[in-house]
DNA sequence: TTTATATGACTGAGCGCTCGTTCAAGCGCG
DNA sequence: CGCGCTTGAACGAGCGCTCAGTCATATAAA
């Protein structure tokens, strides 16, 4: 089977207009502003977070936060992409070169789902926040999800069939990916229960056998 | 392992308070104000849909809205609450009374899934929405959602160690129970992918095997 | 070096508008 | 009349966003 690519967004954000001519300075400042944001939107959510807080925050006035950035909306989107590319790196640090096997395929799973551990405010966030993009961003936004969940995908078909594991159906594969990507993001939108009855270690330990129960 | 209790919710919503005497005439009445709500709400979300809007839906005037219910919030609680009652009773109404074998675990698990299938939107809105409750609605509705959980688990440890099943941790049931849960709204919140790939039949065999393929 | 001019990042008062909520007045029935 | 219920105009807090203006710095001319 082969590899479904996932498409690399570039580190510009090119698709975001601004007034602002250097484009370093761009760059720079909207690090600022994203990180603050993302901060506030965690504390206070998308709509009671108000421009002026963000603006605030950022050590900016109103006015100069609008240069950078052409409306709420455009800034709730970078904060968006930010958030993905953070995951997608992170998993995609675990993937070795070397072949993938079961082990291997488990520390994928460990290195993501303790990526969803530290990263739970930004998970839950965007759980919340999706909907609020307009059309054009948010199907972008599920773009990158799916490039996520497709790492997992491509990792357990590029063992399936080989060494002593059974050849499966790709519709299979791709649902046990989907599969593997949802249970991470319940440890951060479940953890008003599971963090009374689990560690991070335990959690992993019993949904790596979950998911790799059925296959093997 | 015991069962764990399902607090059953009263049919009367004494916990959020009315202007009207008769009884008889708030329940009726907030019938059509939830079943306008619910539908507006999935049409735009909570933020955008105001409060005018569901007088109208619901052929009243915005002050007798409020005669009705007493703030915004409080009809937000009134339609998360009356959402998890539907599913929780078609969910109930999937455990038969003859004891559980693999098989009726795996008739629950359709029925559910089912249930998720058919109110996919309900399930999203919840997802959207849970945020914007005020605290002490917001305990009561992870409650509820604690208690359609329960169900499974409940269902997976009655036949724990019977038959040729092996006997398992209560955390191990635990989490499977929530895993179910989740797999279920998955069909839901994910469909903008999954509804491509899969008919809801298909997805149901594939996870009930995924499910029960772990523990068998 | 000094002076004039141009650039563009930055400022914040304020505009226009929406929305949740209230309340004085009205209605119909016993 | 009194009581229960209904009405919708009015309120005012709060919001995203704009734009006329300031000021530090870069460049050009004298």
């Amino acid at each position: 089977m082969e590899q479904i690519k996932t498409a690399r967004t570039p580190t510009a954000d090119t698709d975001v207009p601004t007034q602002i001519k250097n484009p370093d300075l761009v760059m720079e400042r909207r690090r600022q502003i994203i990180d603050s944001t993302v901060k506030l939107f965690i504390q206070h959510g998308y709509h009671k977070t108000t421009t002026r807080m963000i603006a605030k925050a950022s050590n900016f006035s109103i006015g100069s936060l609008y240069e950078y950035v052409s409306s709420k909306e455009d800034l709730l989107y970078l904060v968006c992409k930010t958030i993905h590319e953070e995951v997608q790196e992170a998993v995609e640090n675990a993937l070795s070169n070397t072949d993938m096997g079961k082990e291997q395929l488990a520390q994928v799973i460990r290195q993501y789902f303790y990526v969803c551990d530290k990263m739970g405010d930004h998970i839950l966030l965007m759980y919340q926040v999706t909907q609020f993009l307009p059309e054009k961003w948010k199907a972008k936004v599920l773009e990158n999800e799916l490039n996520i969940t497709n790492i997992f995908i491509n990792a357990l078909s590029s063992l399936s069939g080989k060494n002593n594991f059974p050849k499966l159906d790709d519709k299979i594969l791709n649902l046990v990916g989907h599969n593997i990507s949802v249970l991470g993001q319940m440890w951060a939108f479940r953890r008003w229960h599971l963090k009374n009855n689990f560690n991070i270690d335990d959690y992993i330990k019993i949904q790596t056998d979950f998911i790799l129960g059925h296959i093997f």
